[in-house]
DNA sequence: AGTATATCTGGAAACGTTTCCATTGTCAAA
DNA sequence: TTTGACAATGGAAACGTTTCCAGATATACT
């Protein structure tokens, strides 16, 4: 009894329009099967002619090359992965979209991994580098941060690994900003507007939830405030430095524990925008005014900023996401990070509105 | 002059750790690789003794399925993909998250489209369907309402659909909310807290970028609004309903025209919560004070919400990512969606904060 | 014992690409 | 005319699973 592999070819389930093949178009423009696979692939290869034909097979067929096939073949998935804590905080969002816009314009598929802990991230990673479902691996903010070189050195993950908002090292490819810089800009705006009293509103790590790296940027910017503030001969006061949770109800009740003082500063740098967005509303709740009775400025540039008339530190939110993409496509390309992409620091800017 | 098909087999390569695959566990076990797949995927056709003699195998070589060879040969990639408009949005991002946590949960990856306009969406759709790299697509609001049902149909796609945040129909199944009952909802509150001037900022669809199915939920919920006043007996007055462009600053800048008329409302209803905040920002800056010179309720209860102390109509978004994530992949194990969730209304309450 | 039945297991074929090698055809140089 | 180099092409093998069928083994019943 002889068996007929190919009897699917004329099956009655053909009729339903089965989903066109590479052989399909092989046939139907009458070359073979490489071919096709060398005009879909933009090989040189291939005479005018031939690849004319080709195309108009595939047009006619509709045909669009599989990617469970292509990838389990050529070992690419035309998929890039994006690691991120906390999905809905702005700033994260907005990188995102920035990662988002590049692939989609290169035809890369973004799947999305989201943490709720920083401990899923190591199974996490391990899962998807061995699944093999992505060809590289953009990771947000502090997660990396939480293994030891030494750690991730013995995960010997083969994924392409590149860092957004991550502190600077020497072990892979990232982009940051310099938040201690940032919190000096901050400061130092507001001196030139004439503040000499200048308080803060900031966030402190309440669990390891957070961040395990032991600074958050919050810190950092904090630091850059005061030194600016020493550097500037400006009197540093401990009441006026409250922190808490990193939402906008608690900077509101930080905001008006600190404008409550009877001495109390003309200026409030916050953290983050959305620690601003808090400081704001505590200043419409006192009845007082920005920038007039208390100048408010943030950090991040979130898009809701500038509906706020937020005066704040611009870090390129979008456009570092932009990068990271762009840079983990070259090293697909090309098979390595440039040297020059191994620590992209972004520039900061301050953003004058309403606010200070 | 004979070929070595296995050459790789014993090749130096793999003293450098190749990733294992079904096979390197079943020579391990001592079994063949159909017994091995059978445990991967649990099927009861397994002995006891052979089970835990693989899995034991799996763990020591940490292996892990290679997903594009599984999606190849059995036609699923453990992959839905979640098309969306407006990434930044955060009602979008909420729903996200939802769907996030749901498809994590169950081990399959979630795949992000983002939809810049929505004239990309068909394009867009055909490239998912051709490509065969995800088992379902979840589709966030008004996107697939840019086609008729005919057009729908014409495209052919094999792949289960399942709309969230979408106007009732009869074509794939949904999940929706009344938008007209909900801004009965608000205008009955406002009214039982003895508001008899209620005002409105809603968002006018400026151009086809935004919807192009004719109706904003605005415009719904606005009718709501309008209904519940002329049950009420109460006055309709248009001077106090203005609409504009979908943020903060917009909704601020008509809020703020609004209250500065001689005859103004005690109390707005602001279409989307994005939009309340607008409005809240506009009180401050009049220097009044919300619920008792103005009372402001929002709609949908984004995060945000809760923090700025913002009344509001709760939607549930997060729910409804969760939900259509769950009926898809019910969907994906049964073949077919159940009837009920087919046209899944999700209830909406009205969240009493501070505002009004 | 012998037979029927149920359970468990091994392994070939198939999924749709890419890649590599062999073959053919073309053109220039000798 | 012959030779060599090179461009263009066809098609087999390989990628790592799942599925299906056949065979083996165990169990139950006569």
């Amino acid at each position: 009894m002889e068996t007929f592999p190919n009897i699917r070819k004329i099956s009655a389930n053909d009729f339903f329009m089965r989903t066109p093949t590479i052989r399909d178009v092989a046939q139907r423009a009458g070359v073979g099967v490489g071919t096709v696979s060398r005009v879909i692939n933009g090989s040189p290869q291939v005479a005018d002619g031939t690849r004319q034909k080709v195309l108009e097979a595939i047009a006619e067929l509709g045909f669009s090359p599989n990617k469970a096939a292509r990838q389990l073949s050529g070992g690419k998935t035309s998929t890039v992965g994006v690691i991120t804590p906390f999905l809905t905080y702005p700033s994260f969002v907005e990188r995102l979209a920035g990662i988002q816009d590049v692939l989609d314009h290169h035809d890369y598929d973004l799947v999305l991994y989201s943490i709720r802990h920083p401990q899923q991230t190591q199974r996490k990673l391990r899962e998807i580098g061995a699944q093999v479902a992505v060809d590289g691996l953009i990771v947000l903010s502090f997660l990396l941060q939480t293994f030891t070189p030494e750690e991730l050195r013995r995960m010997n993950l083969k994924l392409p690994l590149i860092a957004v908002d991550h502190d600077p090292q020497d072990y892979y490819p990232h982009i940051f900003i310099d938040n201690v810089a940032g919190g000096r800009m901050a400061a130092e705006y507001l001196i030139k507007k004439g503040h000499r009293k200048i308080g803060f509103v900031g966030h402190v790590i309440e669990s390891a939830f957070e961040n395990e790296s032991g600074f958050t940027s919050s810190q950092r910017r904090f630091k850059g405030m005061k030194e600016m503030l020493l550097q500037s001969g400006l009197p540093l006061n401990e009441e006026w430095y409250r922190f808490g949770a990193p939402n906008e109800y608690s900077a509101c009740e930080q905001a008006l524990h600190i404008l409550s003082l009877p001495n109390r500063p003309t200026a409030i740098f916050a953290a983050y925008d959305t620690l601003a967005f808090g400081v704001q509303a505590a200043i419409d709740k006192l009845r007082m005014k920005s920038p007039d009775d208390v100048a408010v400025i943030g950090f991040d540039d979130v898009k809701a900023a500038s509906y706020m008339r937020l005066t704040t530190v611009n870090q390129q939110l979008f456009h570092s996401g932009e990068l990271g993409a762009q840079y983990m496509l070259e090293r697909l390309k090309t098979g390595s990070f440039k040297p020059d992409h191994w620590h992209v620091e972004l520039a900061l800017t301050v953003i004058e509105r309403a606010s200070a």
